[in-house]
RNA sequence: UCCUCAGUAGCUCAAUGGCAGAGCAUCCGGCUGUUAACCGGAGGGUUGUAGGUUCGAGUCCUACCUGAGGAGCCA
């Protein structure tokens, strides 16, 4: 090996096409033709192949490569260049080899490049993470989040980010994980929205961003005990504007997406065509018209019920872009909510359904500003006052209309990387049933 | 919590109640352009656990364990 040459990075493999460079990673298959080894290359940033040819190789390296398994840790050096017959267009000739970590035929890394079942493959997500489409996954993951900052950012926000241990809940302590507190019960936050709401009062417009839990017994595509969830807040915000802040977000990060992560939604196999019609507006939809709708499609919606899985999809399938419903029964909602003017029984809400059946994505409203409202609707709920009584400070010193949302990232991401199932949008996935690795 | 389904080699799956098999992976051999390489050979099993029915159980019955798909609820 030549310690002078430069060490490169895969993905800019090509900017190096005629020069001898050195690359480290792992060894992501091998074919072997004879004298002649093809080696797969990965190091986080990409894949090439390699070509070892017996004769540009000392004896004792061209054997030791040979006998390399999967995932084995190597540093090589070689000449890039460029061959139609390579995937990817090039490809390193190699010449030097130092071996990091063989891995042994005593114990083979386990995934190979077959197919495998889900649950083998979530007992190895650690390793699972290494292949082609869990880290386009991720990339597209850290664009959506990158996306999302950005726009929040350039918006005038300020970040406000939210206990992850609390007192008590906002809708009810039945879903909550419970932790013990030192003498006390503490529980994870299911949602960081009533501190949202106080650092909305101070700053004017903030947002959360971090992992929620819920102890929802839920087993569906759509649903993990512990999920990462965005909730901006905005002081004087009505019901229209929070609407409106939801559609600008969602549209900004769908376009930077495809504007920066084309490659790993190719990977994918996503239709980016159905992306690139995700443009404002966005239709909006009273919660009286999406029961006529979804009824009108073959459901059997009840009036004053929330809307299921099933006639979120039949509602959504109307739609090439996400859908805003808005005034939703105030039964089915939580406590805070603000009552329409023209309708007390509905409540000043608005779901985002997005399209293709992946469902909700989006849940806010404008808040209860109104101290005594605000008191009669925490009576009504049956909820403990004396966990949440800064929370009622907010409506005696300085209240305004104020409203804001959550974002469920997961399925931000699931929806846009086109997943048949959340647990693929996040490295290490908790849902009812598994908590390893 | 409820409904449905599954558990056989490291992995993916076969096997009318009658000798437990294939492909991939691993090992050995062959091949100087492979594309989840290919060709030839080898090793690899307490059929999830515990009972039961039967001359005989991977297969039928019961319970349990583990997991998956879905419902309700939610982002």
């Amino acid at each position: 090996m030549d310690s002078t040459l430069p060490i490169v990075e895969i993905r800019a493999i090509g900017e190096h096409a005629g020069r001898r460079v050195r690359l480290r990673g792992w060894l992501y298959n091998l074919r072997e033709s004879g004298k002649l080894l093809f080696p797969i290359l990965r190091d986080g940033t990409g894949w090439i192949q390699g070509v070892a040819f017996k004769k540009n190789l000392a004896p004792e390296a061209f054997e030791a490569l040979r006998g390399l398994g999967q995932e084995s840790s190597l540093e090589v050096e070689g000449e890039v260049r460029a061959d139609a017959r390579a995937p990817g267009g090039f490809e390193l000739d190699i010449q030097g080899l130092h071996v990091l970590q063989a891995v042994t035929p005593e114990r083979p890394y386990p995934i190979t490049p077959k197919e495998h079942g889900i649950e083998f493959l979530l007992e190895h997500r650690h390793l699972w993470l290494r292949s082609q489409r869990q880290v386009a996954i991720l990339k597209v993951r850290h664009g959506i989040i990158q996306a999302i900052r950005d726009f929040f950012d350039q918006d005038g926000f300020v970040l406000g980010d939210a206990p992850i241990l609390t007192p008590a809940s906002c809708e009810g302590t039945s879903n909550l994980f419970e932790v013990d507190y030192f003498d006390e019960k503490a529980y994870l936050t299911q949602s960081g929205q009533l501190y949202a709401e106080a650092v909305a009062m101070a700053v004017g417009k903030t947002y959360t961003f971090g992992p929620t839990f819920r102890a929802e017994k839920s087993k569906t595509r759509r649903h993990l005990t512990e999920f990462w969830m965005v909730e901006p807040e905005v002081a004087f915000a009505t019901l229209d504007d929070v609407m409106s802040l939801a559609e600008r977000l969602v549209a900004f990060v769908v376009a930077r997406v495809l504007e920066r992560r084309r490659p790993e939604l190719a990977l994918l196999e996503r239709d980016v065509s159905k992306l690139e019609a995700i443009q404002l507006p966005f239709p909006r939809v009273s919660y009286d018209e999406a029961v006529t709708r979804v009824n009108q499609a073959g459901g059997a919606m009840e009036y004053g019920t929330d809307l299921g899985g099933g006639d979120e999809t039949l509602l959504s399938q109307q739609f090439d872009r996400p859908v805003l419903v808005h005034r939703y029964p105030t039964a089915v909602k939580a406590f805070y909510m603000q009552p329409d003017p023209e309708n007390p029984n509905l409540a000043l809400c608005v779901d985002m359904l997005a399209p293709e059946g992946y469902g909700e994505i989006i849940g806010g409203s404008q808040r209860i500003h109104d101290l005594e409202l605000l008191q009669r609707r925490i009576a009504e709920h049956q909820l403990p006052t004396e966990p949440i009584e800064w929370y009622l400070d907010l409506r005696r010193f300085g209240t305004v209309p104020h409203g804001g949302f959550g974002m469920g990232v997961e399925r931000v991401v699931s929806w846009i990387c086109g997943l048949e199932h959340v647990r693929e949008a996040i490295p290490f996935p908790r849902t009812i049933y598994r908590i390893q690795p």
